[in-house]
DNA sequence: CTTTATTTATATTGATCGTTACAAAATTCA
DNA sequence: TGAATTTTGTAACGATCAATATAAATAAAG
């Protein structure tokens, strides 16, 4: 409803737009990122993207809808990234290894300081009080889960873990590796620090 | 600096205080950590404590001050409550599960919805912009690791782990846990999901 | 060229932000 | 009792908040 069809019709009547809505949802994204939610004005994001006030209003509604939108948006490519990890027809041990490093490389895109995962950084502290973004977070996590399930059930198919071993609850264990790696990433822990921690936990998930 | 000092002397001469400090900053802390420090105002907190913003003001310097006072006193109590569950002369599984169980009922402390770890929940966020705030978060979650691995090394000693096992790596996973349970709390996840993310986490650790 | 449609730029809205000035209130000391 | 000291309650400060009203600008359509 407040985001404006992009298809290329007929050619639009009035004044054209300045801006690119995919580029702007990249940097208000990346504000919302540095400086959280709530620590983040509209007046920055403005800035960030070079948009008005009103055409920011008019591309996705209020700084609610948008940040529901950069937050949807990081999950589609943070997920991607993990599951495209997990896909490539590696060892166990490599392949856990590849979906940590693919989260690292999310986590320190940044041009300053590391920001960590935008959903450890930003959105868990809105989700108690938002029941919006609390949704986004816990489907979100969900996710992951499955993800690596998925792939320790193949693993445990394939005979690459001992029979006894539980690929659910070493999904929960690889995700909770990420997302320690997520937080110390926004702590300032440096990023080798950080891919020795995933590789400790690699080593023992993999037993 | 901002904190008057609280020992009981020869009678004090003004009007006496209608507050007492150490309620009032839970009160604090209890707000900051179901909004954060962004998403909460002077006002909030002025309200739950009962004082007067120039009350505030002399107790606690600023809201910034305020707010670290807050987080190094959950520092304190949940590095407590960790290490007393840890130093327990239990087997290693039990002594772990209690660690988790101490934790959990820090996150399901609150009146309402589960609020999750305080530091995971508000200190995470303001980690990239706030230097202090960052400070402190590395440095509690320094311990934690500390405290996890000392626990890992007298079960290595007792001959409770594999003799290959590494203290270092296990201790990894296990405030790798903790945090992954204290982010689903706060995503509103039951307690009793997280208590079963607990026990297979500890179930892989410990073989 | 005029009309219609859409976006931009600016300025502003009322509300709320963190913080403080100020005076009344309440206590101790002389 | 009166002076000194400290806190309280209220009111206000300028700044900034999210959101909009308004009008100029820029395009296609008639």
């Amino acid at each position: 409803m407040a985001r404006k069809s992009s298809e290329t019709g007929p050619a639009r009547r009035g004044r054209p737009r300045a801006y690119d809505t995919e580029a702007a949802l990249k940097r208000a994204t990346e504000t919302f990122w540095k400086t959280g939610y709530s620590g983040t004005s509209l007046d920055s994001i403005a800035t960030a993207t070079g948009m008005n006030p009103p055409s920011l209003y008019a591309a996705f509604g209020n700084k609610h809808a948008l940040y529901l939108e950069a937050l949807a948006r990081y999950w589609e490519i943070s997920l991607a990234a993990t599951r495209e990890a997990l896909a490539q027809d590696r060892p166990l041990d490599e392949s856990l290894m590849l979906a940590f490093e693919a989260a690292l490389s999310i986590y320190f895109s940044g041009k300053g300081s590391a920001r960590g995962c935008f959903v450890i950084g930003t959105a868990v502290a809105e989700s108690v009080d938002d029941p919006a973004i609390r949704r986004s977070v816990a489907a979100g996590l969900r996710m992951i889960d499955a993800d690596f399930e998925a792939r320790f059930r193949t693993a445990h198919e394939r005979g690459e873990l001992k029979p006894d071993a539980d690929p659910a609850s070493l999904a929960v264990l690889a995700s909770a590796t990420m997302h320690a790696i997520a937080i110390r990433a926004r702590a300032g822990v440096r990023r080798a620090e950080l891919r020795e921690i995933a590789r400790k936990a690699v080593s023992v998930i993999c037993g």
